[in-house]
DNA sequence: TTATCATTATAAAATCTCCTAATTTTTGGA
DNA sequence: TCCAAAAATTAGGAGATTTTATAATGATAA
């Protein structure tokens, strides 16, 4: 199996975003459908600012959105392919 | 979708192992069957005093397995379920 | 105009990466 | 047998990056 260098630098930012205890919690709570922060911060014990810092990682690595309603931000997954394949290391490691 | 705290550190462990573009080079060379580290040297372009604490990470962290053969190492990927791992992320990302 | 929800700034602490040099293990030749 | 070469690992440490905590700031609702 080769990869071209820019496939690898790709992969490698996506993995080692969700490679952190509280991310990859984020991430299997988004499973669920969106949430706002404060639901991510009750479900993933930490503070709110922690938290809001691992969200700005996951979405500048393009593994989760966000929206704004009213004064709450409501974060979800991005896309497809990140859902399977926390849907895949679920079913391969759990 | 909800983890147990050690199922997280588990996932998490193999994650950042798998994290990092040497590493997921190694592992991508390692789906085409075992090699020796020499063989890897020439394939991932490092010293080889970095790929060998490379693979001592991989090791570590129960992704792959070695065996010695005269004065030769030769690494494989330790079990099926880090393969479908790769070649998911390979399906997903590629 | 204050309380709530969230983000950003700053910096200290912890961890990771990679380099050079030293060491280990085995082979093969004199 | 003894020694040098080959293959690989380990040690130590400098530099870079990540993580987390605290404090300050921004935005919206009541």
């Amino acid at each position: 199996m080769k990869l071209e260098e820019n496939q690898i630098e790709l992969i490698t930012e996506i993995l080692k975003s969700i490679s952190h205890p509280i991310r990859l919690k984020i991430l299997c709570f988004l499973m669920d459908g969106e949430k706002n922060v404060s639901e991510i911060e009750n479900q993933c014990k930490s503070t709110i600012s922690n938290i809001s810092q691992h969200l700005t990682i996951l979405r500048k690595s393009n593994i989760i959105t966000r929206k704004k309603e009213a004064n709450f931000m409501f974060y979800s997954i991005k896309n497809q392919n990140i859902k399977t394949l926390v849907e895949t290391i679920n079913n391969l490691f759990c």
